[in-house]
DNA sequence: TGAAATGTTGGGGCG
DNA sequence: ACGCCCCAACATTTC
């Protein structure tokens, strides 16, 4: 029998249990698990600072449960691999596919490649519930919608895979070493030390996810339709990160949910939970068929459309100095956290789009920066679901207004409170509009208004006008373009 | 997974 | 008792 040694290739899939590659590897005799840093990616796809704080400490995870023997590498991911098969005379090389479109592209090459030379290359579904090329209407085009595409292109097909045990025992090459050296090579941790927060908050890595979603699913779950809204609640899983990077595969979520309960589709709360999970497929779903969403407008009439430029304004929403609560609560708790509450990002993508007219590339960009769970797919199709710009997105004329939001989901303001402490002895009945509160309570609760925060950048009411005007002129000029061809 | 503007209804005050 | 007005509460339309 001849000797079989297997590269598992790493990327975003950093765990061991239901991880289709290294099960089929496993299977297959001795592996070399290994972690390779692509110098080749785009910029666009550079990790931001906040993701790569993940990966550092996600990758001493992952090496921790390789007993110390997670080779990691810097480079072309294709001579990297071709120089591991040289150097240990490997037979197979086997990875989980990823998505985004650079990435497809690049595998694609590096299997065409490898082939070639003889090597066996396999790749698996690791990630999705259900593959974007086998979801398509009955006329063979995509879904632009997510209803239909869940319900009817999803979950009528074949129900996903069942998660895959944890291969109980394997075989490392023994020449296959981990170094700090080689980690630390990777320079992921940033000079900047404003990720101090980030370690209180996350434990990247298998055993923070799992731990995690058998949190949520004992404490959050059944009130997850109402209490996901509420900023200040640990109401939603928080899994993002440890999805984006693959500690936690959908599949582990979707069946611990389905294990936990009975008849999960027919309660509310966890059937609204699962299709969060079927949103997060309809993302890379509308990435994988449309590879320009990073980029483009998915509906071209926003290519029309008069964002402002302002540095100012651009920066004030970053650094959550707009003086509108709710915003800067938000913006400061991504800053601070690596994490913004989805009601809230909603809240503030909203606000930078439609009332500051700025485009929402720029928004996403500073996500992507400071997300810890930035994600080429979710990132570009919530920003441009929040436009109006995406597919089946909130319409422009859709405008939150921040004070509303802030009073209906954030009721006694513990959530501005705690992000924004300089408001923090604001009575409730202002805590969502400082500037509406007299001169004498905002004296007595220490708040000066311009100075200890600052007052509202824009006009609430006016620049929803703006907005709409801004809109309707958009609607006219496509209309005249597509009138003239 | 909006908010504001506009329309409708009905109870109650009042002459 | 009746008509009128006001306006809160809710519904519908519009952006």
């Amino acid at each position: 029998m001849t000797k079989q040694l297997t590269i598992v290739w790493f990327r975003q899939d950093l765990r061991l249990t239901d991880n289709p590659a290294l099960t089929a590897a496993v299977a297959n005799g001795q592996i070399i698990p290994v972690f390779i840093a692509d110098d080749t990616a785009p910029k666009g796809a550079l990790l931001g600072g906040a993701s790569q704080w993940w990966l550092h400490h996600s990758l001493l995870s992952l090496n921790k449960s390789f007993n110390n023997q997670l080779v990691i590498k810097a480079g072309d991911p294709l001579s990297v691999l071709q120089a591991l098969i040289t150097e240990y005379d490997a037979t197979h090389v086997v990875w989980n596919r990823v998505y985004e479109p650079w990435q497809i592209k690049r595998d694609a090459a590096i299997k065409a490649e490898l082939k070639q030379q003889g090597i066996s290359v396999s790749s698996f579904n690791g990630s999705l519930l259900w593959e974007p090329m086998s979801v398509l209407k009955k006329d063979e085009t995509p879904y632009k919608v997510f209803t239909p595409y869940y319900r009817k292109g999803c979950l009528t097909r074949q129900s996903p895979r069942l998660p895959l045990a944890k291969p109980e025992k394997f075989s490392i090459h023994v020449n296959a070493q981990f170094t700090l050296d080689a980690l630390n090579n990777l320079a992921l941790l940033p000079d900047i030390q404003w990720y101090k927060e980030f370690e209180t908050m996350w434990q990247p890595g298998e055993s923070g996810a799992a731990n995690r979603l058998s949190r949520f699913i004992d404490e959050a779950a059944t009130q997850y339709q109402n209490d996901r809204n509420l900023p200040a609640v640990k109401g939603t899983s928080l899994l993002s990160p440890h999805l984006h990077f693959g500690e936690v595969s959908p599949n582990q979520a979707w069946y611990a949910i389905i294990g936990a309960f009975e008849n999960a589709f027919e309660n509310k709360d966890l059937d609204v939970y699962l299709s969060e999970l079927g949103w997060r497929e309809f993302s890379y779903y509308l990435l994988f068929h449309f590879p320009e969403l990073p980029t483009k407008n998915f509906n071209t009439k926003f290519d029309y459309f008069p964002w402002r430029k302002s540095e100012a304004d651009l920066s004030a929403w970053q650094s959550g100095n707009t003086g509108i609560p709710i915003i800067d609560a938000g913006m400061r708790e991504l800053y601070k956290t690596g994490y913004m509450h989805n009601r809230v990002r909603m809240v503030v993508g909203s606000f930078l789009v439609k009332n500051l007219l700025i485009d929402w590339r720029d928004g996403e960009r500073w996500f992507w920066d400071t997300l810890l769970d930035a994600d080429m797919a979710s990132n570009s199709s919530g920003w441009q679901w929040v436009a109006g710009s995406g597919a089946d997105a909130s319409p422009f004329f859709r405008i939150f207004n921040p004070i509303l939001q802030g009073e209906k989901f954030d009721k006694d303001g513990a959530y501005v409170k705690h992000h924004c402490p300089e408001l923090s002895r604001l009575p409730k009945q202002f805590i969502h509009k400082p500037w509406e509160a007299p001169v004498e309570i905002l004296r007595a609760c220490g708040v000066e208004l311009g100075n200890t925060y600052p007052k509202p950048i824009v006009d609430l009411k006016a620049t929803r006008t703006r907005a709409l005007d801004a809109f309707s002129r958009t609607k006219a000029m496509a209309q005249q373009a597509s009138e003239q061809k």
